[in-house]
DNA sequence: AGCGTCATGTAATGTGTTACATGATTCG
DNA sequence: CGAATCATGTAACACATTACATGACGCT
């Protein structure tokens, strides 16, 4: 027990799901494996420990569905203890951690914040995550200018990749969050867009 | 023991920065903790047990420096097994799992082969990545097609930012090895540009 | 004398991975 | 009937996190 029940982004995911509508551990392995949400692992080894774990701490509970046939399944939904702790942990505040470990699970928080606690959070959410990107790019930006000319340029061309890549983070959060806010025009055929 | 002593990135990266030069567990300690290289966990529950792993492997070995004083250091550096593994790791070629797998490091591999491979192979990997990242574009991309259209669109955004964040390494990586292969002008000032 | 840094580690804990194990059901 | 799928788990293992532990050195 690490005080925090949902520590992990499969918890965080298994929560999330399970705030949509009651599911099975089956299902949730489906789930993981067929689509790319939070890129979680799909293996029973981790998902029906995960279930277990959630339940003992009395996160969510398990009905037993076709209990007489012979293929009974163990369908799981959210307790309201623990849809207080989902929403306590999705309005929590975007921290550095969040932005710079490398599993983070800001998009995950943003997508289930989105569904459980409205567009206002989940704009809220891009935008303390951009704001906490902003705050963390200056101290790579002088990592990268005191790099060692003497090195070869790898470790430049890395850090380069990393400062690009939160560049592009911070405008895309700031982009949709303003789309959220304003209502979202166009909510289809985004991904065709250049992303510039 | 998996068969594979570099498995993890923080493995990746202290062999990486061994081969380097030689350095104590206690230099890459501090390395980890200010540099943002590979994310990599600064803590000495982390750093001295991968030491001591890579050691009984035979990848890497230590001499102590400063033997008779009281405050002697061990200094690792690759042996010549450990610099074929590190070889033969950074040789092989980019899978999906690299591309999909949150912690992926290819960054750090690419930044690795550059040092001890040199440019072609560094290029050789951007390539490889930009291909897997394509031969999976077109999966995440049905699945945006396909998401339902009556759920609420905030799983749709999650996938929208994957589909456009791979699109931006791709072009990323596309950009730089052909900046490698051609010779690489403009060394520097690059962080600065837009990224689109 | 005390605090910060150098320098090394261990122990408990949590959790993911891999592989194994079981048995029913459905489809061809 | 055999193979794939439904549906559930367990066991061994590897690894990171956190916290703890030790002790010397340098500076004030």
């Amino acid at each position: 027990m690490n005080g925090d029940p949902i520590a992990s982004p499969l918890t965080l995911a298994v929560m999330g799901m399970l705030a949509q509508w009651p599911q099975s551990g089956y299902d949730l392995m489906k789930l993981f494996e067929s689509s790319a949400i939070g890129n979680c692992s799909s293996s029973p080894g981790a998902v029906y420990p995960a279930l277990k774990r959630l339940e003992e701490a009395g996160l969510i509970a398990g009905e037993v569905e076709n209990e007489d046939t012979l293929r009974p399944r163990q369908v799981y939904h959210l307790t309201p203890e623990g849809d207080a702790a989902l929403r306590d942990y999705l309005g929590r505040a975007i921290t550095r951690e969040d932005v710079t470990r490398s599993g983070g699970d800001v998009i995950l928080r943003f997508v289930f914040a989105g569904h459980i606690l409205g567009a206002e959070e989940a704009a809220r959410i891009l935008a303390e995550f951009a704001d906490e990107i902003e705050a963390y790019l200056p101290e790579l930006e002088a990592e990268y200018r005191g790099f060692p000319e003497d090195l070869p340029p790898f470790g430049r061309h890395g850090l380069e990749h990393s400062i690009q890549h939160y560049r592009w983070e911070v405008e895309w959060a700031r982009r949709l969050a303003a789309e959220l806010l304003a209502g979202k025009p166009r909510k289809r055929s985004r991904a065709r867009d250049a992303h510039g």
